[in-house]
DNA sequence: ATAACATATTGATTATTCTAGATATATAAA
DNA sequence: TTTATATATCTAGAATAATCAATATGTTAT
């Protein structure tokens, strides 16, 4: 049984109302493409870091934080912890249900 | 043949970040069901008057006409001058692209 | 022409977002 | 246990958005 949930169309577009956090997205979509290696671990299974974000954005460390708890928050991305590093990925099901609940609800 | 015409994500997000926007979006889905009819004309064909909007949300008048006139840039809405009256309603293909730039894009 | 009406635009105030520096917290290394 | 490193949070100023009252514009009726 697949439940659909719908998701805020309002909070979910302020997210997306930033050029820097859409890129961000973006990137997270092929990190071997748009990131370079991580050292500590073989593999982008968790996604990437925030220094590596950070970096490829161009914008303070506080800042970019500050966008990937907002996306956190908004559950676009999903954080996990390796030791010193947070590693950032896309929440794949929920992007996908936000373009459900646009096309049905828009 | 069919062309594609990518959405700017990041814009059209802005004007979707606002409840009231969107609301009025979904109200012009069904003006039948939402709206009062219009004397003047009798049919939604063309969309509905921005005083039957502005009514349905609460807000000043100016506050509604700026919104309406943030959408139109955005091309969510096409606007109709029918005498003393403006009438807006969906631009459907433009939506749909919007939601196939994000399954594309986003 | 003038008055009345619908909508658009302008100007101003308040609220929110953007952004960075400073500081705090968490983890690992020495 | 101190030190270094990565990320998060706090604070604050600048930029943008929300909102309305007042005014302007365009249209119709008198």
């Amino acid at each position: 049984m697949y439940y659909f949930c719908a998701m805020n169309i309002v909070e979910i577009s302020k997210v997306l109302a930033n050029d820097t956090r859409v890129r961000i997205l973006r990137w997270l979509k092929d990190p071997v493409a748009n990131f370079p290696p991580h050292q500590d671990i073989d593999h982008f299974d968790d996604g990437v870091c925030v220094g590596y974000i950070q970096d490829k954005a161009g914008l303070s460390q506080s800042t970019i934080s500050t966008y990937l708890t907002a996306m956190q928050n908004a559950q676009l991305v999903i954080p996990t912890r390796h030791g010193k590093w947070t590693y950032y990925k896309r929440n794949e099901p929920v992007i996908e249900a936000y373009i459900e609940t646009l096309k049905a609800e828009l």
